[in-house]
DNA sequence: CCACGGCTTCTTGCATGCATCACAAGTTAA
DNA sequence: TTAACTTGTGATGCATGCAAGAAGCCGTGG
């Protein structure tokens, strides 16, 4: 071809790549275990494979994709271990998070929190756990947004796509019950944070993280529970 | 060329482009703000573009890099802001790993703690400030590893590369009494945790890394305080 | 003297070709 | 029948060529 006309695109064709693999992963298009072949998402995006193996590579560093050298890239799915590895890590950032914004004062972040609570109430009035499946993801975003470290931030997304969060939440709030819990913790939370009381914050926050981390883990296992590495 | 003759090398030719550049960077051969330039690499490597890019590449995930597109790679310093975030995650991450470490019981770690505290006694009696910086990164290196948690020495070891921590440290131990109070923490973080008393561990442990940060700041900044990105 | 516009040059981004290696199926011998 | 060997197919890893864009430079106009 070596045509190039339409140019680098909005943003560069290994940009887009990147995109469309990582959201297809981590919405499950592609399932754990599955080989990424080369020329497959070549032809898929249009594009030659040199850009579709630099999105695979920053792929395996963000940990969603394993390529075992000179055979190929497969889908990674974290062993059980892993999670739990994850939520350790998740519970300690997202702890941080509310530490550092209950030490910034009055900023923006807590009127979007104060209504993503009230927003909440209402889904769980209605019972929507979809609904407030969203709404959670947004609560933790904004804790540890936040808190004005953008190191903070960059390690945390790539925690939350390798958890593949946003199915694992859902899973984890069809327990009947859950959903009150949960919402009272992040009020729990804010009050804390509201109240500038940093350490306060930050061990209510940890103690959310590790029951939604037993809720989430008690739930159905979507991850199938062993690693795509086969040590055999 | 197109010899690839000698194969594939010892682990790959990408892999030796990462280390080998990784390598300059952390131990100042190629100064912050220095342009990288794709060719020059790949001729002192002796590998053509492809490798050096996929290396680049990666190094930019890792922080090391800068890469603005269609104008270049540079060595990134961190800004006087990101140091700061830098280190208030380093005192999250070192606090887990030995809240963790303290909950594991007697692994053999804890012995080579001891023995690293052993040894830092005798750097300092000395007032050998480069072997003690020495041991001092083995003993944070130790309290991490000694987590049994590979995603957080994952996201930890990212960070001190970004932190280039070996320079850090040894400017920061010139200053006098400075080598003693740090040992005293080093003990007294190893003494809770053979106690096992997880949250004393963890605390000791930020503790100590934040007053490591206040000796690091406070003494000279070899970053040059500016980002590399210069905003004008 | 300073500001602005066009141009040159060097850079990266991507496409493509070739060599090498991993895996599996087919074949043969015990 | 089973195990080991051979060979074929497909994949990745790297080298290289071409086009588009960005930074710097020089000349010109004010």
């Amino acid at each position: 071809m070596q045509e190039a006309v339409g140019l680098i695109g909005p943003q560069g064709a290994q940009e887009r790549v990147l995109d469309g693999v990582r959201r297809a992963i981590i919405e499950g298009r592609h399932l754990p275990g599955q080989p990424l072949s080369e020329v497959a998402l070549a032809a898929e995006h249009d594009v030659s494979r040199t850009p579709v193996r630099e999105a695979l590579k920053q792929l395996q560093i963000e940990g969603l994709v394993e390529i075992r050298p000179r055979v190929g890239s497969f889908v990674r799915a974290p062993s059980r271990r892993e999670v739990v590895e994850l939520f350790e890590l998740k519970e300690m950032l997202e702890g941080m998070g509310a530490r550092l914004l209950a030490a910034r004062g009055p900023v923006h972040e807590l009127d979007a929190l104060e209504e993503n609570i009230e927003r909440s109430g209402e889904a769980v009035a209605r019972a929507d756990a979809q609904r407030y499946a969203g709404l959670v993801h947004e609560f933790h975003e904004l804790i540890v947004t936040g808190a004005n470290n953008t190191q903070l931030v960059t390690h945390y997304r790539t925690l939350m796509n390798q958890l593949a969060y946003q199915r694992l939440v859902s899973a984890s709030l069809t327990r009947p019950g859950r959903l009150g819990e949960s919402l009272a913790e992040h009020r729990h939370v804010l009050d804390l944070v509201r109240g500038k009381d940093g350490i306060g914050a930050e061990f209510a926050m940890r103690d959310h993280v590790r029951s939604s981390e037993r809720a989430t883990l008690t739930a159905g296992h979507p991850l199938g529970g062993r690693s795509s590495t086969k040590e055999s």
